[in-house]
DNA sequence: AAGTTACTTTATAATGATTCTAAACTATAA
DNA sequence: TTATAGTTTAGAATCATTATAAAGTAACTT
C-alpha cells in the first residue's frame, strides 16, 4: 500500500486529520488512473459495497466538501436534483449522457472558443465551461 | 392589451386552457423585450407583486413544467439547489455571475468552438452549452 | 342556458437531497 | 497519559420539488 503513505501526507499536509473514513474516502476518490465524477449517493453505495464499517451519510458530505474546499474535489454544474463532484479540478470540459447521467471529461487539451463575446462591462472571466450533451446513436429522431 | 390575445391563441394552440393563472404566468414570463432568466422563488415574488389574486405555489411549478413541455421554456443547467429556466429556448450560451446568480444570455451568434473532440463511439451530439462565470473585476484577487 | 366532463388549481402531505446539531469518539500534542 | 481540538455519527431540521386528492373552472354538448 504505497497509496496509504501517500493519502495519509496528502491529507497532513491540508491539516485534515487522516481517519479511518477519511482514508477509506481517499482511496475510492484518488487512487484510480481515471477521473473521477461522482453524486453522493454513488459514493455511498461504493463505500457500502468496499469497506467493512459503516460510514455515516454525513461524514461522506463532510468529506467531500473539505475535500471541495481544499481544492481535491470540484462541483459540477448539471441540472438535475442531485450535486456531481469530480477528481479532476483542473478546468476542463465534458461530455455528458443524460440518459444515464454519465460524466466524462473531454480529453482534448486544444479545444477553444473562437469569437469569443466581449465580457459585460466591469466584469472578468473566472471559468470557461463546455458541456457537450450526447445521446445514444441508434435513438428514436424524436 | 394586444399581448393578452396573443398569450391566449398561444395558450390555446398547444392545448392548454388561458386561465387566469397561466395568463398571469405567461405576461410575467413572455411579455418582456429581453430573454427572462428565473428560478421559482423568483417567479413567486414577481407574480406576488404584481397580480391580486394569489397564485399557489403548486400553480407556479405546474405551469412552468407545462410551458417547458411545450417548448416555451427550458431547463438550464447550473451547479447550486435550485432549477433555472430561461424562455430563450434556442440553443445559446450564457454569462453567469455566481455572486449574483445572474444569468445572461451570450449575444454573439458568431461564438463557436474549435478543435472540437471526437465524440464517444455510438454516441451522437444533443446540444452544447457554453457558461462563461465571471465575477466583478474589483474583486480582491484571491 | 344548463349539464357534463375533462382539465386546472389548490392546500397540504410526502419525498429526497442536503445541512444542522449536539453528543460520543479519536488523533495528536502537551 | 491527559488535555484539547478535530471528527464522526444518528437523527432532526431545512429546503426545493413532487404527489395527492378535493374543489373549482373552461369548454363542449345538449
Ligand atoms: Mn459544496
Ligand atoms: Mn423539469
Ligand atoms: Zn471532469
Ligand atoms: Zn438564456
Amino acid at each position: 500500500m504505497e497509496h496509504l503513505k501517500f493519502n495519509i501526507e496528502k491529507l497532513r499536509a491540508s491539516g485534515l486529520r487522516p481517519t479511518r473514513q477519511r482514508l477509506a474516502i481517499c482511496k475510492i476518490l484518488f487512487n484510480r488512473k481515471e477521473t473521477f465524477h461522482f453524486t453522493i449517493d454513488q459514493l455511498k453505495k461504493i463505500a457500502e459495497k468496499n469497506i467493512k464499517k459503516k460510514i455515516s451519510l454525513a461524514t461522506l458530505y463532510n468529506t467531500v466538501h473539505a475535500f471541495e474546499k481544499k481544492g481535491y474535489l470540484k462541483e459540477i454544474s448539471l441540472k438535475g436534483n442531485k450535486t456531481f463532484f469530480d477528481t479532476n479540478t483542473k478546468n476542463h470540459h465534458h461530455f455528458y449522457d443524460e440518459e444515464t447521467s454519465q460524466l466524462a471529461d473531454i480529453k482534448n487539451e486544444n479545444i477553444s472558443i473562437s469569437n469569443l463575446p466581449k465580457i459585460p462591462n466591469g466584469k472578468k472571466i473566472k471559468e470557461i465551461e463546455i458541456t457537450i450533451k450526447v445521446a445514444n446513436n441508434n435513438q428514436k429522431q424524436n
